[in-house]
DNA sequence: TACTTTTAAGTAAACGTTTAACTTTTCTAT
DNA sequence: ATAGAAAAGTTAAACGTTTACTTAAAAGTA
């Protein structure tokens, strides 16, 4: 692995002590020589092509196992010019719904003899919350990209909230690239997400299977792609069970657990029965306000989050939510690359929307059987 | 990026059209052929060495950046035998600690200009928590070590709990190794982890200080290492403030939230005042069942957990508790690393505690101002 | 001016593979 | 036995770099 001088199999030296030095990495040169058979042949039988007999092949594989031989994947990946290599792009490493997506993608990967790198641009450290910041956040993922591509990855993964995967466009035709979480204005550019109206039109329908026809919504940022999606999906199960939608139940947040303490009260006031917030911060902002107000969550009111973070599981009562897809976002996203890489110019899709699983625990009155 | 045909610059050929298909993926060759000098003096200006004017250089410099050049390095990697990159091996991503110590590991790399290649094993998905499977995860350890040799990495860092690291042992010596949050038997294997001794001492200190003498602990397996270690730093801090141990204050736990809601009744029947639970999950079954029985968490009893887990923040009582130092241990992990690669033959330290630090929150009576 | 030193550049071999093209051996069918 | 085909094996060139060595020109020095 470090810098060595060649090595030569010197017949007068002791064949114990060259295999002692062979251990350390033998090449397929090595491999060859010891076998006594010419390197195309070690390559063939370890890249299983015929044109080799039986016998030099167990030959060939039983030597390799001998000197512990590892193929030089640099080497190999130089020659072939392909390095069977995703990138990841990942906006935060740290951030709870990455791992689980990453986690997708190998799973993925090892399926299909793939591997991947990962590149983490710490958005969230760097730059805390705030938006903004757009042209130093495109500076780093074009570093990102510039670094991956200088590896031969075969295709490019973003992992992400904000689209800054419009920067990609500024890359060659000849990168490819998916979206996992996120999607780019590119439409060219295949995107793996959840689905969030689908979600909550099915949170919807449970509360209102419920029996709770006053919902109370504990919205997002109004600009946000989620909140609006999600207000969509709501509205259609509100309209096919020809329930009244009332805008006066919707209070809209900036997802902090302080603005779902702040909203319970006003959606309270205005009657509602249940509440669906569209993050578990959030909801616990409002379970906290009923722990105070003595307000007993999942009798007296039906509460419903969203995201299934930690918290949702160990709060008391136990937060019924919306788990997302993420390792899933991650498999599919890995999928469709390899896909792409595989099937070339097999058009892919161009969103993928995945469904979310809606939790059921003690605040909409757990368990629920109807 | 993918197979090409060799392309010349043709000079019956529109230059432009040139540049076109150039901005794929340029090579050094064509870079020379285009300012029109040799590879060699090209190279030399990459690697910034001497030996080339300033003239050149920039001319070089320029094209390079016209032509969209980025090196290949899987070639360059071949040619001088060291890829500058970390093979990671993580023991599960989605395990709460993980992500954490990798930020760590990827900042200190950028810092000092490496690379890092993350291998997950998946443990956690693969097994649940049980024990055992030794020799089926001694496997997925190996393969994992072959493949990120076969990729030439200079050494690498293994994060985890058990100490699969002794599989290592049976690598070449030639490989360099590192252990992140866990540590090997082999004394040669540096090893970075928190000092649990160190932690529960001052947890200790500070419940003593806020004049709570009978002490319960609600401890974690009886095996365990941190266990242990944490049993004994309380023992520390006990006898320097000549305060007797009393083993009936200790309950031996199993980690899940569900002990220590058990093992709340049984302390405070023997009187304790305050309660140090092992980690954030015993802590929140202790919270449980105070809550249950209407004993006020930071006034009528100090309870204090274990490993910031995101829980004990959005608790309410906000849990105090010990905040490991993941990011700390990947940074020193691979700061030790990369002197291991970069000062070949100094010897490196064998193990590394870090401190943690004690988060005070509402469950220790908070603010504490003494 | 003629020598040496310094600077700037070029040449070519290597790194460890893969693979197209070729040669040799073995087998099959006559 | 022999031609032809199939199978097994070899040769050598590439992939895109780096780098030790060489050469040429420029700059110092006596």
């Amino acid at each position: 692995m470090h810098n060595r001088p060649a090595r030569q199999w010197n017949p007068t030296l002791d064949i114990n002590v060259f295999y002692a030095i062979l251990i350390t990495m033998a090449t397929i040169r090595e491999l060859a020589q010891y076998v006594g058979v010419s390197i195309a042949t070690v390559s063939k039988v370890l890249n299983n092509q015929n044109g080799v007999s039986k016998e030099t092949e167990a030959l060939v594989l039983q030597a390799a196992k001998k000197l512990n031989y590892r193929p030089n994947l640099n080497a190999r990946h130089l020659k072939t010019g392909t390095s069977k290599t995703l990138g990841i792009i990942a906006e935060d490493l740290t951030v709870f719904n990455t791992p689980d997506i990453i986690d997708g993608i190998g799973v993925c990967c090892e399926s299909r003899s793939f591997h991947y790198i990962l590149g983490n641009l710490r958005f969230d450290k760097r730059f805390g919350h705030e938006t903004g910041n757009a042209e130093q956040k495109n500076r780093l993922v074009l570093d990102m990209m510039d670094q991956m591509l200088s590896k031969q990855v075969d295709g490019i993964i973003y992992i992400g909230c904000h689209s800054h995967a419009l920067a990609m466009l500024s890359r060659s035709e000849d990168t490819r690239f998916v979206c996992a979480y996120c999607y780019s204005e590119d439409p060219s550019i295949p995107a793996v997400i959840y689905d969030d109206r689908q979600a909550a039109r099915r949170v919807t329908d449970l509360l209102l299977s419920k029996g709770h026809a006053k919902i109370g919504i504990v919205a997002g940022t109004k600009d946000s792609f989620h909140t609006n999606n999600r207000l969509l999906g709501i509205q259609e199960s509100l309209y096919e069970h020809s329930v009244p939608y009332n805008p006066h139940f919707i209070c809209h947040g900036d997802w902090t657990r302080d603005l779902g303490y702040r909203c319970a009260p006003v959606l309270l006031e205005r009657g509602v029965t249940a509440i669906f917030a569209m993050n578990d911060l959030m909801a616990m902002g409002v379970l906290d306000y009923c722990n105070h107000n003595h307000i007993e969550v999942g009798r007296d009111l039906a509460l419903i989050g969203f995201d299934n973070r930690e918290i949702s599981s160990v709060s008391r009562p136990a937060l019924s939510t919306v788990a997302l897809p993420l390792f899933e976002i991650g498999h599919t996203a890995a999928s469709i690359m390899l896909d792409m890489i595989e099937k070339e110019g097999v058009a892919q899709p161009s969103r993928i929307l995945l469904d979310c699983a809606i939790i059921e625990r003690e605040s909409t009155g757990f368990p629920s059987a109807n």
